[in-house]
DNA sequence: TCACCCCAGTTGTCTAGACAACTGGGGTGA
DNA sequence: TCACCCCAGTTGTCTAGACAACTGGGGTGA
């Protein structure tokens, strides 16, 4: 706190510049879990902003996970590792990248069909309406993991087949060359067993235990822009999340 | 909007009872997806609250999903479908009530042991402290549905074993005898085949597919207060998740 | 001893403003 | 035609205050 002074000139808001300040202080152990946070008031005076100011520093820290309030009492640190993996929506790219394994792809067959029906349902398709679908294998350094299937409504990005590199990260291309930036995916996942096309691409044993996965994504608005089915390895993978903190969530600020 | 009047001597805040307001049209269809909401001008004009108030409102509908904001154009409602069943942290019991099926459960064992290994790593106990283990089939219906293994820290609730009723909701119980709410789960998930206890008490085949749950559950502070090993059968348990929305949380407002 | 009150500290809610930054559409002028 | 400017509408950030509601500890008084 003391060390911190403000640069009033940023384009950085004041909240967030507090905001990274007391994340960093926290990491480096300098407030410990468990521990209160400076007040609202304490940090208003010392910084020279306004409470709701300050509060929105606070605020926003709690809605990552990193602090909780307590009403009359204060704002403390969270026992909580965030560090952990934990699966945001990404590509296979991104969370095969963040796990340090090398992650690429090879390409069975990409077309434009009629969706499916379960495909069209998913991406609110008239029936028949056409879809980009890719098939792909996906690797993590030299280990096949997965198998998947993805569907994009061809409205959506017409000429995909021709800008994507199916080795490489499709999200990505979706956000750099379209501008569509997934944030959020809905998922089904069962568990069961390796049928014989699968186990020959993921050269494990048939009958094999798998993860099958339904997932459709979508963008900030809500509209779905992706359906993929995918069969992954039991053996090799394992699904990593975190539940609740949604209801609980008394935010008052945070950042992209 | 029009039909609202506030309740200035309410104890629900004034934001929350415009949050409310706003959720219920959006539901009853007043408000459609992808369309505007009123803009934080219009209901401070409105309904004479100051713009900040209304800013909380429409916030705290973007922290549950329900809306999102965009700079320079306005706040939106979200396409995105909330009711579906995704996992909130929550028991089986509560779970399988809200899928629609009759939850119960059949006790294994109950007893007080010193923590394993594992165990003790992820409630962060002293190696050789004692825990409550407690192991049951899990119903839904008449059908089992998992084997699961609960350990909680003895020094937390040492006279749980008498006050609950293990065909019962332990999260209930925790909560309500002993204040203990928990709010958040870290779980990893694995594929694998039932071994031969297992197959027996699910009444499967053996080396049928099924998930292997371990779950770390948490209180508002951080602090782990259970740890969970459990099995489910892969051909009657599916797993819902919604991922993301969590780093895109531009939230003012929200209410548990 | 102990129930109660009081008080300082804290977060929660709310007000009435201000300016910045961005969006999208309409109008202007070369 | 079309690049550009302007403007109304909107969200984002920020200020300087106010009172409510709650927490926890200390002190008072029966």
């Amino acid at each position: 706190m003391e060390s911190l002074s403000l640069d009033r000139q940023s384009a950085v808001p004041l909240y967030f510049q507090i905001h990274l300040h007391l994340l960093k202080e926290i990491r480096s152990g300098r407030f410990k879990a468990g521990k209160p946070l400076p007040s609202e008031e304490l940090i208003s005076k010392r910084l020279r902003v306004s409470r709701m100011t300050a509060r929105q520093a606070l605020k926003s820290l709690c809605s990552l996970g990193v602090a909780y309030s307590q009403r009359g009492k204060g704002t403390f640190v969270s026992e909580i590792k965030l560090e952990k993996n934990f699966r945001e929506v990404q590509s296979f790219t991104e969370e095969m990248e963040a796990r340090g394994s090398r992650p690429h792809s090879k390409l069975i067959s990409s077309e434009v069909v009629p969706a499916s029906e379960e495909a069209a349902e998913a991406l609110h398709l008239q029936p028949g309406e056409k879809v980009i679908r890719i098939r792909r294998v996906r690797v993590a350094d030299t280990l096949p993991m997965g198998v998947e299937t993805t569907c994009l409504p061809h409205e959506l990005c017409r000429d995909l087949l021709e800008k994507f590199d199916p080795r490489h990260s499709l999200y990505r291309t979706l956000s750099q060359v379209y501008g569509i930036h997934i944030v959020q995916a809905d998922e089904v996942v069962e568990a069961g067993l390796a049928d014989s096309e699968e186990s020959r691409l993921l050269r494990i044993p048939k009958r094999s235990p798998v993860f099958l996965f339904t997932r459709t994504s979508h963008i900030k608005s809500g509209k779905a822009v992706e359906y993929v089915k995918s069969t992954f390895r039991g053996d090799r993978y394992k699904i990593t999340n975190r539940l609740g903190q949604f209801s609980n969530d008394n935010s008052l600020g945070g950042k992209a």
